[in-house]
DNA sequence: AAGACGGGGGT
DNA sequence: ACCCCAGTCTT
């Protein structure tokens, strides 16, 4: 019925999809996300703070591995304030496991902008949205959706396999650009929040009927392989810190047995992007995030 | 356009 | 072994 040759076929021949075509894809995406729906805590709440950190956790996460740490974290922050005037190093912990710790500093960042800049007002804009740290084109129209019900055209990995498997059916090098105007034709103005959970979901379940078809992305990359790396190493010196404050490069080189020059210039990016800083000779967990930010609470 | 960035689970 | 995950930011 919803054969992806056919759609394929039918959308080049036209150029753009016809009504009938818009209804029959429509349909087959529902009836699926109907009969088998993810549930997913965050699917229960339009709260854009709890919408936001379930969207920055999912960056590159996959959905299993974030749903305990999601929780985790709404108990420990349950509030854009909590976020923002939490302790680096207590945040830091929590993430551990979920990797690209950046974005838990993003997170808190996030938070603090909201807090001072906004005075506790969420932003409700793509423009406002987009401009926060780590949030990027993808991130700030999926909270706008899923918090606010905004209908913007966004792609990300799921999303990305649907297009590509029935209305790009064996071709190879897709770009997103060819994508976002069949993202956005098809897309339910109606309800954007379970038309892009639909979607996902949809996405998820053609990766495990077929061989991925994002891999005729024009965009898809392999990964390098993360033994051995230097995000390993990265990853094992921020542990070393937050286990040893204080601890010296000399120390921190020796314990990981890793080059001294490895360790330092991994240090001088930790500070840099604000996990570290320097005390005397030695390296601890910042203690605020960034100049101005607020302070942590007292007592 | 290409790399860096985490860590883990699935096959 | 290999794949890749609700991406973003820097080079």
């Amino acid at each position: 019925m919803l054969s992806p040759q056919r759609l394929t076929e039918q959308y080049h021949a036209a150029g753009e999809l016809d009504a009938a075509t818009v209804t029959a894809f429509r349909r087959a995406i529902y009836r699926h996300f109907h009969a088998n729906p993810r549930p997913m805590p965050w699917r229960e709440t339009s709260d854009p703070y709890h919408i936001l950190v379930s969207e920055v956790m999912l960056q590159q996460t996959q959905v299993e591995r974030v749903k305990a740490k999601y929780a985790q974290f709404l108990e420990t922050f349950p509030t854009v304030r909590h976020l923002a005037t939490a302790p680096l190093e207590e945040l830091l912990r929590l993430w551990q496991g979920l990797g690209y710790n950046r974005r838990a500093i993003a997170l808190k960042r996030c938070a603090e902008q909201i807090h001072i800049l906004h005075e506790g007002n969420f932003p409700t804009t793509i423009h406002e949205l987009q401009n926060l740290p780590g949030i990027g084109p993808y991130t700030a129209r999926a909270v706008a959706a899923f918090a606010f019900g905004l209908p913007e055209p966004f792609i990300e990995t799921n999303i990305r396999t649907v297009f590509i498997h029935f209305f790009f059916h064996k071709q190879e090098g897709i770009s997103d650009r060819q994508l976002m105007p069949l993202v956005g034709a098809t897309l339910d103005h109606s309800d954007p929040r379970h038309w892009y959970y639909a979607l996902m979901d949809y996405g998820v379940r053609l990766k495990q009927l077929y061989p991925n078809p994002g891999r005729r992305s024009s965009h898809h990359v392999r990964q390098s392989p993360f033994k051995g790396s230097n995000r390993e190493l990265r990853s094992r010196m921020l542990r070393a810190v937050m286990e040893c404050p204080g601890i010296l490069p000399d120390e921190l080189a020796k314990v990981l047995e890793a080059e001294r020059g490895a360790v330092e210039k991994n240090l001088q990016a930790l500070a840099r992007e604000g996990f570290v800083e320097q005390r005397g000779d030695g390296f601890g967990i910042r203690t605020c995030t960034s100049p101005g930010a607020p302070d942590t609470p007292r007592r």
